[in-house]
DNA sequence: GGAAGAGGTTGATCTGCGTCAAGAAAGTGT
DNA sequence: ACACTTTCTTGACGCAGATCAACCTCTTCC
């Protein structure tokens, strides 16, 4: 359960880098999209300064009210967003992916926990690393701006799914969005591979029934009707806990919206 | 149901300005949180470039689609932040409040629709006066970085409220929420004020029934139904459509929480 | 002052999802 | 291959909140 930190150094390398800008030699930043704005040697600096968070599948990343000490971006794998009630009831209000920010460099204390729903590696700064860097280069602090607020964007079109959806809409909905987010070319989940024929995600869950009802703000038994139901109408097959293969999803994408049936 | 649009000339004045910065002499943004960062020849240049929108309660802001071409700071009033879906459902993504930014400025068009809950007053600019402003004021980025890091955790902590909470517990958080955003000292609503003697609150809702109904993600009658509860139990008290007094303040955010029976 | 409309309340009934309980399947260690 | 644990599925039943419908309370406008 305890989340293992592997710090180690970064090297500068040249090999293969079209545009000879300094990349991390571990993990490649280079082209990260929080990375965008760095200069060259606000990257070197980077990769200089930041060191590197490996935690496995269930692992608790950070937790709600423990100061905040550090930020960081995902290299790869899912981080779910979780907030929990004192009475125990607990809602996951963010998928992050590879690239994306996580952090909260205004607040104290984290307003919230976060998990490794897959296994995940960080490439992670200390509080005080963090802030030089952003204050060196003016555009680092527009990416970081542009993720904040594409986070914040799919966070209100959460709401919506949450606040105004059936039970069929939302499990429509989030396997559209796990299909966009991890389908060909897109890192994160296991095995995910674009099948021909009809087939347009064929792969793993990143989250278990128990999360993906967490997700949804729905208990268990009716997330596991639904996908029933989904079954049943041909759109979808499961093996095993997480595995899953969508079979129509330009169907599911309707379903999400209610627009037909 | 068109949205008045008044610019002005904003002149530079120092009188009754303890620092001697340039300050807004119409609407006085200099201390306004989406200013801070601004030197003073960037204070200067907003004042010049800003121009004034004023909106009557219930017009309509900006529509989800529309091509973005400004953005702005909430000067005084309640902005409601909707998703609409094809089906008509709508669902409150966000309230905003005075000195509060609103904008999507890497977005090509509206990914959402913003009216005005109350009369609004918003000090806006063109797209390109704003990126200019962003250019030239770093701290600037940052101070928008914070409003929009803060936006995003108040999407995620409403997002437990529509996942996770009854009824009852919704609209006692909206209570606190407004309580807490409208309180003493607070700009935004009409006729607010503390009232000594156990009375936490008195003065208008910003929202109507119908959108108190589309932020909770519940029925308007639902919400009536809570109404009454909570004046049975001698929490509030109602007046008009938009009148309230919130008498035990305490015991609302207990409910919100369900730590009581 | 009364007609018309908008917004809110109240009651009766229905239903989608939650709750409770049992069991099956998948995953894990020996 | 086995036992053991965790996770998922399925069924029976109940209830919170949705739905449908009637009525009430303002406001406004003639």
């Amino acid at each position: 359960m305890t989340a293992k930190c592997a710090p180690h150094r970064h090297s500068s390398s040249r090999s293969g880098n079209r545009s000879g800008k300094v990349e991390c030699a571990y993990c490649g930043v280079r082209d990260k999209a929080a990375c965008r704005g760095l200069s060259d040697s606000g990257q070197a600096e980077a990769n200089t300064v930041s060191y590197r968070k490996v935690v496995p599948q269930g692992g608790v990343i950070l937790r709600e009210g423990d100061p905040v000490a550090w930020c960081g971006v995902i290299v790869s794998g899912v981080v779910k967003l979780v907030k929990t009630s004192s009475d125990g009831r607990q809602q996951i209000v963010g998928l992050q992916f590879g690239d994306e920010f996580l952090g909260q460099p205004f607040e104290q204390s984290w307003r919230l926990s976060a998990e490794a729903a897959t296994d995940v590696d960080i490439c992670c700064f200390s509080q005080g690393a963090f802030d030089g860097l952003r204050g060196r280069n003016p555009a680092f602090e527009g990416a970081l701006l542009q993720d904040a607020m594409g986070s914040l964007d799919a966070a209100r079109d959460w709401m919506f799914v949450l606040g105004r959806k059936t039970a069929e809409e939302k499990l429509a909905s989030f396997l559209v969005f796990i299909a966009e987010r991890l389908g060909p070319g897109k890192s994160g989940a296991k095995g995910v591979q674009h099948v021909t024929g009809g087939v347009a995600f064929d792969g793993e869950l990143p989250l278990s029934r128990t999360e993906i009802s967490q997700f949804l703000g729905l208990r268990i038994e009716t997330v596991s009707r639904q996908f029933k139901k989904l079954k049943a109408l041909g759109l979808v097959d499961t093996s095993g806990n997480r595995g899953i293969r969508i079979l129509n999803l330009d169907r599911l994408r309707e379903l999400s919206e209610s627009e037909l049936a």
